[in-house]
DNA sequence: TATTGTTATACTCTATAACTATA
DNA sequence: TATAGTTATAGAGTATAACAATA
């Protein structure tokens, strides 16, 4: 009963808000994957990396942000610290524990990486006004919210 | 020089339309992501399914439009051909082309995985009024529009 | 010669299962 | 016993290079 039937959807291309919505991300990947591309960098890489910039998580707890196993985990890891962006050291607090952080010259990648995605999105974010920009990026962001991930 | 550089910002979690962009695109990827492991899909599967349900394209093609090299293609159209969700047949028009279409298990697979993603995705969008879902819809379309992808 | 597609090869990403060390 | 992490293994996704068939 509750869920008001999307009643005569005619199926256009992109007739819906998760079409377009869906769309976006599948653009916006794009242009991510490219960037990391040019560095080297999957996206999940590159994710990481961003996440490094402002945090020094432990192993599970980056591995819980980004969904994976923490076997998957420490592939990702063995793999970035052996091109020195980043490193693993005891967690101080638990003997089992392991700390993931960007070295000095992973932050400076970090940061080089995430200046060019920002030019790398922006042709297609500027395409809008000032105004709109405003907006949708409320929009988004209203959406997003607590919505943790 | 040129860059006017971005002042003070604060460095919060997500503060321009870039990173809602690409925070809005990692949500949505994740939920599509789980959609798709839900049914055996990769994100690229799932990918080449959607495109499938209204086309009939060959090999080169499809790569075109993936972003993919074909050989890459020539995996997964087998992977997924062994799955009975698509075929492949010589093109008309063309000896050396091959056209990729999905057989009739594999549309109504598609189908109803498509309607999977509809729902997983829309909790996310409900989160705003009717209103401010037709704004978001308008302001993504136009922002992506002339953007062939 | 150029284009379409496949195959061979190699590496990354990913999960599952088995293991070690610590709590 | 339970948790944190690693290692071994296997399969999917990806690209590059070499190839066959057709244009």
């Amino acid at each position: 009963m509750a869920k008001p039937k999307p009643s005569k959807r005619h199926r256009a291309k992109d007739d819906s808000l998760v079409d377009a919505l869906a769309h976006a991300a599948f653009v916006t990947m794009a242009v991510l994957n490219k960037v990391g591309a040019e560095h080297d960098l999957s996206l999940t890489q590159l994710r990481v990396l961003g996440i490094l910039r402002d945090r020094r998580p432990r192993m599970a707890a980056l591995a819980d942000y980004l969904g994976l196993e923490k076997s998957t985990m420490s592939g990702l890891v063995d793999r970035a610290e052996k091109r020195g962006l980043l490193a693993r050291a005891p967690s101080p607090g638990d003997g089992r524990a392991v700390d993931v952080f960007l070295t000095a010259e992973g932050a400076r990648f970090a940061e080089r990486v995430h200046a060019r995605v920002q030019d790398a999105l922006s042709p297609l974010t500027t395409r809008l006004g000032p105004a709109d920009q405003r907006r949708l990026q409320d929009l988004l962001e209203r959406m997003l919210d607590s919505h943790e991930t």
